[in-house]
DNA sequence: ATCTTAACGCGAATAGTCTTGCTTTAAGCG
DNA sequence: CGCTTAAAGCAAGACTATTCGCGTTAAGAT
């Protein structure tokens, strides 16, 4: 369980507090693995986690915050950088990885939320869960660098590897595959080669 | 101006009925210039297009599919694929092309359009316009190759190029610029190449 | 054990969104 | 030029979503 994300409460950290957040998320979750983003009410994400719309709307305030909240959180919590003792092991795992989470029903949330801003001032949005992404992924990297092979950049795996995987959820309904992350990683690999 | 994308009517194409579309979508787009998607409203549409909003419900029914409706209009109404003579030419043209408009203030909305499922029934929703995209760009490596080029394919092009110009419009705030498009092209010629 | 108070639950009030029946306008046709 | 009729305008009404005040609960502290 990690902490807030929404807004960091000054006091009362566990308690009540937690279980009605667990409530709402899983909720939130459930609907959206019935039905589209669009269909999803705070009426509804009430009546199905049992916490009063009032609360929801105190506490999150609109349904975009709500579903960007629940989806930070469960990127945030999601599987570690895969440590596999090559690069190119590494690489496909985590395509594989991220090929599935796209390709799975929560997929094209994941891609709406960053979409949607949310984060009323400040905050640097989406960013949170992609610098912290991107740095487990850049000590992936530095790992290849220490066994002597010769990795990309941190944006050159973003742009090949990524890039093309949440293109193809957002454009075509196929389910990006394994074959193809497979076929990612290639191409990665042979730029790093070719420097 | 195209036909109707919304929904074929059996009789009366012109008149005034273009005229109430054309006043809504420029309110559309007005609008969505002046502030996000999450903003908008179908009575705010119907004031500045000085079209009732009864008549917006009756014709698009919900603000999703109208978005969605004027994005494709705009995209599909895009200025045409390049002819430069050479490759790279044509391909540069083409990213910074794609480059600007995604960094612009609709780029976002265009990319959340791609992900509100509002084709109601069968309709290849986005596939509409990518496709005719497509075919385009296909042409162009097709002239390529009857000069005797070596080009990529078009998957190979979409992935390349295409993917990170979106995928930073998505993450990054900063704008993608011309520089960072002509990198791409380079490298989606050096994978060519390799071949 | 008791106190303090942030957060919750509840129901009513408000505001905003969407629908509907009817009237009016004007495009396309004879 | 005058019909016919799809589509637009209008306004009332139904339905949702959002906010608010107030009483209640329970977490954290003494």
């Amino acid at each position: 369980m990690s902490a807030m994300a929404a807004q960091e409460p000054v006091r009362r950290p566990g308690g009540r507090n937690a279980r009605v957040r667990t409530a709402v998320c899983e909720a939130v979750l459930d609907l959206l693995h019935e039905a589209d983003w669009d269909d999803l009410s705070i009426a509804q994400v009430a009546e199905r986690s049992g916490v009063h719309q009032a609360t929801i709307y105190r506490r999150w305030g609109t349904l975009g915050a709500l579903v960007d909240d629940v989806v930070t959180e469960q990127l945030t919590r999601s599987s570690p950088v895969p440590d596999t003792g090559t690069l190119r092991g590494d690489l496909e795992a985590y395509a594989v990885q991220v090929a599935e989470d796209v390709a799975g029903p929560l997929g094209p949330v994941f891609l709406r939320a960053a979409l949607v801003g949310t984060r009323p001032e400040g905050e640097p949005s989406k960013q949170v869960y992609l610098l912290e992404r991107g740095t487990q992924l850049q000590k992936m990297l530095d790992r290849a660098r220490d066994r002597g092979e010769n990795p990309p950049t941190l944006l050159e795996l973003l742009e090949v590897i990524l890039a093309p995987l949440y293109f193809h959820a957002m454009f075509f309904e196929r389910p990006t595959n394994a074959h193809h992350a497979r076929t990612l990683v290639d191409r990665l690999l042979a730029l790093s080669e070719k420097k």
